[in-house]
Order: structure tokens, then C-alpha cells, then sequence
RNA sequence: GUGGGUGUAGCUCAGGUGGUUAGAGCGCCAGUCUGUGGAACUGGAAGUCGUGGGUUCAAGUCCCAUCUCCCACCCCA
């Protein structure tokens, strides 16, 4: 005998079981749904891409641990990491075609070779939504009323989007004259929910002074009320600022909405990622604080810079989907899926193998799911199998029924039978009992 | 990438200090039961002990390497 092959998967990757795949599968059109309630319509880009276009010209690989190879022609491909560079590229494509404002959604697979851990996969899934070719407060809320909308509409009730404005934070650097700093105090601030504010505050005195990683940590302290802490901003800085104006709009269009309760400005909101330019957001399970930001993403004025000199401000948002599984689930807020058909028919006569396969017919005609049992088997077995499948109907037809030319139907969940039936009453009988 | 833990039948786990043919429960298959299943009983299949080396007369048990999954860092989704 040949030696047999271990049936393994790669680190980090992972198959999906029928079970997982439904729910996957449904989570996918209620988010679509939403998207398409929104005016926002679905495109796809290429798994691979040149290496060129998804790392720059620069080249700078060290950070995302991207799959780059060469293929058969030569060529130096890299599987895509996020789906924001594919858009940009796609944007520079066919800025002809596309009419602005620009409303997509994408929803795709993306891998990088980074380190694995509970809900961090080499592959894993993505939703992104942007509305690109505008700079203005209705996309900026727009694109909030999503993430709102979508967080409902999957059962979620208590979740908070915080959002800020990175310029706010930018003025303030700048009063203070750190704005060289910029980058790095983002990144440190943007971990003030992870890691504490006595940590942040270490990290940034190895920036600047004492007094100044204190002032900044005031700047950036949530008040008691969004107004307050808008004030206090206020103070720090020139009022007359146009990220408050911007700000001022937002707050509008959620009161007008009655969106309060699931907002909160925090101006502690930066996001890590260097070419947000305006608003920035993230999203909160209040009963599942750990497990970090389930939605975010902000304003950016400058999508495509690296493929075209057309400037292209946009907004979008972005859901890891293997993380918002896991938490819905760890909610208990996904309803277990049925995987099974609506009626089974069992297999006991091999004589009516073509009446069973041509009553299937029917029953699907009339909207039904069916399963044939595909062999003669003790019915114990195959009653069996059709309860572990969730099949909640069986038709059961054989020599007595067929001489009489009915059936028998059966309510599994109930154990209860309905004999002879035509098939036609049979059929309706099913869909009623499906109803209840 | 760095540091720590883990790995025995499909699943959950037993297998003191190395010693003959590796066990249990659940599940699976078959039968008792020639057309109405969740019980019981009887029997059965199933394990390269993650993988590869090494130490030893002898290794699931000790050593080394490697892989997987988990945890922290990093980064983020």
C-alpha cells in the first residue's frame, strides 16, 4: 500500500464546515443587504497583483509579511493583504469609467504570512465599504450610518461606534511643536484602551517631556458628555478649525437620526495606519470589550497617489469577518443553521428507486428542499441520519403505499404521521408544518 | 519574527520513577428487530502514541530537531 498523506492544512489557513459556512454564508447577505439598502454596489479585484502594486515603489514588505513569489512567467506577484490597495489601484483604473461619488463594497478573501493566534488567520476575510470621490460630513456620516445599520441588523444590540478627528490631534501636536512626532504618538495613543494610560504615558515620555505626554493624555480623556469633551478641545486649540466644523455636522446628522446612544466621541480614536486625514472610528461590543474594535476605518484625501495624479478623498470602513463571527458567536447571537433539506424521502423499496427521484421532482417543483435516503437501509438508519441533519419531514413511500398510490408523511420533530396522502395534499401538508 | 505552553482512536481523556500484543467513555458500523428511529443487549472496525532523528537490551514515557494549535509581544482584521 502507498503510504497515506496527512490530510493537513497550512498554518494559519483553515476549511469551513458546512455549519460554519452557512453562517458565514448568512452574516454575508445581511451585511449585502444593508450595503445595497445604501446605494453601495459590489466589486471584485485579483487575489494576485504585481508585487509593485501592492507594496509601492519603495517596497517597504517588513511590516505586512506578504506571500510574494515569482510565477512561471518570471513575474514578482504578492497575494493581496488588505482590499484597500487592490481598490486603489482599481480607482486608477478606471477613473474613466467610474462615476463619482463612488459607492462600493468588497468582500474578499486576503492572506499575510504573519504569526497566527486565536481569530488572527494567514487567510481571512474582509468587508470593506468606502464611498470615494467626495470630502464631505454626509459620506462621513453615511458610511457611520452603515456600520450603525449593519451592527443592528445582525442582532447586536449594545455597541458603541467612537470616533474622532485626527486633525484635532494634529492642531494640538503642532501647538506643541511635535508634529514630527506625529506618526509614532498616534500609534502610541491609538493603544490607550489596550494597554492603560500609565503605559501610554511611559511610551510617550520617551517622546517629549513629562508635562507634555500628561497634557496630552488630558487632550485626548473622554468627558462626561460628548459636548464637554468638544469644549475642551475647543479650549486647546483654535475653535475656528475646520475638523470642528466637520465634527458639528456629524453630531447633527446623529441627533436628526436619533443615533445618539450608539456614538461617542473619543478623542482618544486615532487609528494606527498613517493615511487617514480626517474623521476615524471604531466600533465596541459593549458586552465584549477584549476583543477590540470589530468595524473601523476613517477619511483619507488622497486614495490612489501612488497610481494617479487624480486626487481621490474618501471615506470607507473596513470588518474582519472571522473576528465578528466569533464574537456574534460568543454572543450567542447566531442562530444555529439548519444545514439539512426541508423533507427527506426514505429509500425502501429498490424497486421505486425512479417513483422516489421523480417525487423529489415534484416536492422541489413546489419549493421544497429535498434529499433522497440514496439506498436501501434498515430505517432506524436512516431515520437517524435525517435527524442528524435537521430534516425535519420524511415522505415515506413504499410497496403498501405504492399499491394504493399514496404516501405516508412524517413530522420528525414530532414524530407524528399523516397516512395516506396524495402526494399533492402531501406536498401542502409539508409546507404547512414547515410554517409552523 | 521573539518568548512560553501544547500534541495519545472521529471526539473527550487515562496511560507513577522507560519494560512484553496502548486503554476507557462517547461516536461509528453490524446484529437481536423482512416497513416506522432517540432504550437495552451482543459483536465489530478504528491509533505511523504530531513528524523525524538520537540515547537504551528496551521509549507513548528521556534528549534534540521540526510541525500544529494555544498564550504574550509585535502588528492589526
Amino acid at each position: 500500500m502507498d503510504p497515506i498523506i496527512e490530510p493537513k492544512v497550512l498554518r494559519g489557513f483553515r476549511d469551513s464546515l458546512p455549519r460554519t459556512e452557512l453562517l458565514r454564508k448568512k452574516i454575508r447577505n445581511t451585511l449585502e443587504r444593508e450595503f445595497t439598502l445604501f446605494g453601495f454596489v459590489p466589486i471584485d479585484t485579483p487575489a494576485l497583483e504585481y508585487s509593485e502594486i501592492l507594496l509601492g515603489k519603495g517596497g517597504g514588505e517588513t511590516d505586512k509579511q506578504i506571500y510574494r513569489f515569482l510565477d512561471h512567467g518570471k513575474r514578482d506577484i504578492a497575494l493581496r493583504f488588505d482590499l484597500t490597495v487592490p481598490f486603489a489601484r482599481f480607482m486608477a483604473r478606471y477613473s474613466g469609467e467610474i462615476i463619482l461619488p463612488f459607492k462600493r463594497y468588497h468582500i474578499a478573501k486576503v492572506w499575510r504570512g504573519e504569526n497566527t493566534q486565536r481569530g488572527r488567520y494567514r487567510e481571512f476575510t474582509q468587508i470593506d465599504f468606502d464611498i470615494v470621490g467626495v470630502d464631505s460630513a454626509s459620506a462621513d456620516f453615511e458610511i457611520l450610518m452603515v456600520m450603525q445599520r449593519s451592527f443592528t441588523a445582525l442582532g447586536v444590540k449594545k455597541f458603541k461606534i467612537h470616533f474622532s478627528h485626527r486633525e484635532l490631534l494634529k492642531e494640538f501636536l503642532k501647538n506643541y511643536g511635535l508634529e514630527m512626532n506625529y506618526v509614532s504618538i498616534l500609534r502610541i495613543i491609538d493603544k490607550t484602551k489596550k494597554i492603560g494610560k500609565a503605559k501610554v504615558k511611559d511610551l510617550l515620555t520617551e517622546l517629549c517631556a513629562a508635562s507634555q505626554a500628561d497634557d496630552i493624555l488630558e487632550f485626548i480623556k473622554i468627558e462626561k458628555n460628548d459636548s464637554l469633551t468638544l469644549n475642551k478641545m475647543a479650549d486647546a486649540l483654535d475653535p475656528d478649525i475646520e475638523a470642528f466644523r466637520r465634527i458639528d455636522e456629524i453630531f447633527k446628522c446623529i441627533e436628526e437620526c436619533g443615533l445618539s446612544e450608539y456614538f461617542s466621541f473619543d478623542p482618544s480614536i486615532t487609528r494606527g495606519l498613517d493615511y487617514y486625514t480626517g474623521l476615524v472610528y471604531e466600533t465596541f461590543l459593549m458586552d465584549l470589550p477584549e476583543i477590540g474594535s470589530v468595524c473601523s476605518g476613517g477619511r483619507y484625501n488622497n486614495l490612489a497617489s501612488l497610481y494617479t495624479r487624480e486626487k481621490l478623498p474618501g471615506v470607507g470602513s473596513s470588518i474582519g469577518l472571522d473576528r465578528l463571527i466569533s464574537a456574534l458567536e460568543e454572543l450567542k447571537l447566531s442562530d444555529p443553521v439548519e444545514e439539512g433539506s426541508n423533507l427527506i424521502i426514505l429509500f425502501l423499496d429498490d424497486s421505486l428507486l425512479a417513483a422516489y427521484q421523480k417525487m423529489a421532482a415534484q416536492l422541489r417543483e413546489a419549493g421544497l428542499s429535498v434529499d433522497v435516503f440514496p439506498q436501501k437501509k434498515k430505517l432506524a438508519v436512516q431515520f437517524n441520519y435525517a435527524e442528524k441533519r435537521t430534516i425535519p419531514l420524511a415522505l415515506i413511500y413504499g410497496e403498501t403505499e405504492h399499491k394504493k398510490g399514496v404516501v405516508t408523511l412524517k413530522d420528525l420533530r414530532t414524530r407524528k404521521s399523516y397516512e395516506n396522502l396524495k402526494l399533492e395534499n402531501a406536498i401542502n401538508t409539508a409546507l404547512e408544518l414547515l410554517r409552523s
